[in-house]
DNA sequence: AATATAAATGAATGTTCATTCTTTTATAAT
DNA sequence: ATTATAAAAGAATGAACATTCATTTATATT
């Protein structure tokens, strides 16, 4: 029997996810998408159910994938200030190195159509747990709530660096942002977060 | 001659918000907007030139309604606490009063079709500007560059909010933030803020 | 009351959409 | 070499789309 073209699946989901992008899910459509990828409209059926399908199974790849690299070397027993650091710059390295993945994954989660099943979270948050129980036992940290803990955490990070992809930023018309600038905003988070 | 009637463009355009909300920006349609809203397609055309132009006007209407309403009552000679306290407490406010004009906001800010002209500032980042101006030489604040100062004082504010908002509270179906909950974030934030 | 005018309409336009159908093509197994 | 099978294609389907057109309706002015 013929075989399957893996290289044709891999196609249809970068351009897929470069069209969203590019032009929001509004102008998107399988036509456009299949002239885009080279293939016959028909063809995107046989790796994918339908539009919906393709959608989430876009949204799952990436985020599983953003779950793995956000834990890259992660040490749930490193410091507040080092396993904080790191999970940054992963997630930097990331999103710099795979925007439209950023961007498409942004979006999504921003529109009305999650079905966040499927999601396998990989010990993703079991891992997270014990890193911020052992940075209070170490008076790294003040006791908060989780959720307090995650906004401190994170908000302000994604923030920034939306700025910069957003290209909203008044000053630089830089893609990516520092590290010493990165690592100046941390500062200001762990002082937040002490005791 | 006929004279317009109001009441339809109000209901044109609290109709299409709500439908984005509910269903995104793929399955919103003029036509179905038009049952919605109880009228005409053609009627739809005759308040706005084309649906790229309904949607400008709508997060148009919305990013003003927001900025006017973050900064009642605002004084920018208030305290860094009393000043921020006041800006979070008029934005959720406006976010739990009309929770569908914050979700169709924050989909669009993210989407790609985002032509930011014709938005009056209205003299928002003036006001901003000065109050923290004031901040810094009351030396309540630090010397902090502008997008990691918005980065702090904003991003956990709304990644908390959106915790809510999005349901994803593991711990509680509750639709709004308590006062005090935000509250203890604040000192967090302002704790990060300080000289 | 008559007129002028713009609002409002329902039907129609041509286009694009998601999806399927039929046919062709490549290859693994025989 | 032949066969079986699934991949891949292109054309086709009907539904939904944005927008316009011809007509009717309401009202402010005369």
């Amino acid at each position: 029997m013929r075989v399957r073209d893996e290289h044709k699946e891999a196609t249809i989901r970068q351009k897929a996810m470069e069209m969203i992008v590019a032009e929001g899910f509004h102008g998107f459509s399988m036509q456009r998408l299949a002239k885009a990828a080279n293939v016959s409209p028909a063809t995107i059926y046989i790796y994918f159910k339908n539009k919906e399908d393709l959608l989430n199974s876009l949204y799952n790849d990436v985020h599983q994938t953003f779950a793995r690299v956000a834990l890259e070397n992660f040490d749930p027993n490193a410091s507040l200030e080092d396993g904080l650091w790191l999970q940054w710059k992963n997630r930097m390295k990331f999103i710099f190195e795979y925007p439209s993945h950023y961007r498409f994954y942004d979006q999504f989660r921003n529109s009305p159509l999650i079905h966040h099943k499927d999601i396998k979270e990989s010990g993703f948050k079991e891992a997270m747990k014990s890193f911020v129980m052992n940075a209070i036992i170490r008076d790294e940290m003040a006791r908060i709530e989780p959720e307090t803990f995650w906004s401190i955490a994170y908000g302000p990070f994604y923030s920034l660096l939306n700025f910069h992809l957003m290209g909203k930023s008044m000053m630089s018309d830089q893609y990516t942002v520092s590290d010493e600038k990165m690592k100046r905003l941390l500062r200001l988070v762990l002082k937040a977060l002490r005791p």
